[in-house]
DNA sequence: TAGATTGTTAATCGATTAACAATC
DNA sequence: TAGATTGTTAATCGATTAACAATC
């Protein structure tokens, strides 16, 4: 029975995960695949495989497996994947840029379709053939656009004013990768990269498994 | 009463929040703080803060608060983080050459102090006085310097390959910022920085609430 | 002392894992 | 049919939140 909501947040990460790997199964090849083998890739136990998938329905065929092909795309689809989703980088510094071009966005069929930045050295350049705006333009590119998702790549200093920006324009979600909390009104979905704090935790574990 | 071991994750992430909040009332010259009053901040209850720092000890004055300097420099000390700890960066393209300069890692004494790649027209090269050097050295490197983190930033293809290479030459904890899952042997520390999973999961949400 | 805020216990909530009936 | 594997229920585990006695 195809349920709907409340669905956890590890759940939909994971199930990204899982789309990446059935595409490199089926890249070899592989047309059937079981909970089994493909958890074995991903070091998680196959029931938890199995009660993710729950969430979104039935997809599979008992004492057979799962048709790879169908699997993707249906996933996909239950994602939001299954089309192009337009987002913009917002602060063109180092990690800005790199972002720009991350391939990892692709495969998921994000496009990256523009940079903003307020240093009018940077105002004008492109990277890959994604230009640089002006941040004062970016009302006006958002409606265009109808953009709905921003990288929010800016020094933590300005973060929160640029987030206010951006919901200001239009944005509706923000993937932010300065180390700050950054306070929103409801209904602005966000995510936080925290780099830092990533390898904080690693540090803390480290110290742990030494001693 | 000082207890350790088993602090949940998210505990650890939180912490590490909590410091840089910290260190940022400290600079406003604050000096004394209460659970209510950071944790308006941060946008959580203040039972969490109190349950999670009960699992390093007792830190604060009944009816008074936290001194804001001593509990920056424990949690610091009870991290791992009161010491500068060298790191380095493994695949110099963009995202690599971006961390090299994150100012995110310095916050909390992380220092990048060389990155690595097989790229002869990169090795060589420095950016912002950070050396890249030849992959073929790193083992050499590593044991020089006493390297025990590296930041994995290779293509998806080749991070698995070269996971093992830095484990053979020594490294004990990697943040793997490519898109697979990696298979490591016990005792190895692991985080991932998954960007594509996140902007997924921020798809899906988004898809839910607009509907 | 009275008021405030901690530290901790207990209750709640949610996610993971195990087990197994359903069924291909 | 016999063997295999799913989908789901129930059990377990862990994390968050609420409540309050301790105490500054």
């Amino acid at each position: 029975m195809a349920k709907k909501h409340n669905i956890p947040v590890e759940t939909i990460k994971r199930t990204i995960t899982y789309i990446r790997y059935l595409e490199r199964e089926k890249q070899k090849g592989v047309k059937i695949i079981s909970s089994r083998d493909i958890t074995s890739l991903l070091n998680i136990p196959p029931a938890q495989f199995r009660k993710d998938l729950s969430f979104f329905g039935e997809f599979g065929k008992r004492g057979v497996g799962y048709n790879v092909d169908i699997l993707i795309e249906t996933l996909k689809q239950l994602l939001g994947l299954d089309r192009k989703v337009k987002a913009i980088v917002v602060g063109a510094g180092r990690l800005g840029t790199a972002l720009v071009q991350y391939p990892g966005f692709l495969e998921i069929n994000v496009e990256i379709i523009g940079a903003f930045d307020n240093d009018s050295k940077k105002i004008g350049q492109s990277i890959k053939g994604i230009d640089i705006y002006d941040i004062k333009n970016i009302k006006k590119f958002i409606i265009k656009n109808n953009v709905k998702i921003a990288l929010l790549c800016v020094p933590s200093d300005s973060a929160q004013i640029v987030a206010n920006i951006l919901i200001e324009a239009g944005i509706k979600s923000i993937l932010n990768f300065a180390p700050v909390v950054l306070i929103l009104p409801e209904g602005i979905n966000i995510a936080n990269v925290d780099m830092a704090s990533e390898i904080g935790s690693i540090i803390y574990r480290m110290k742990e498994t030494v001693q």
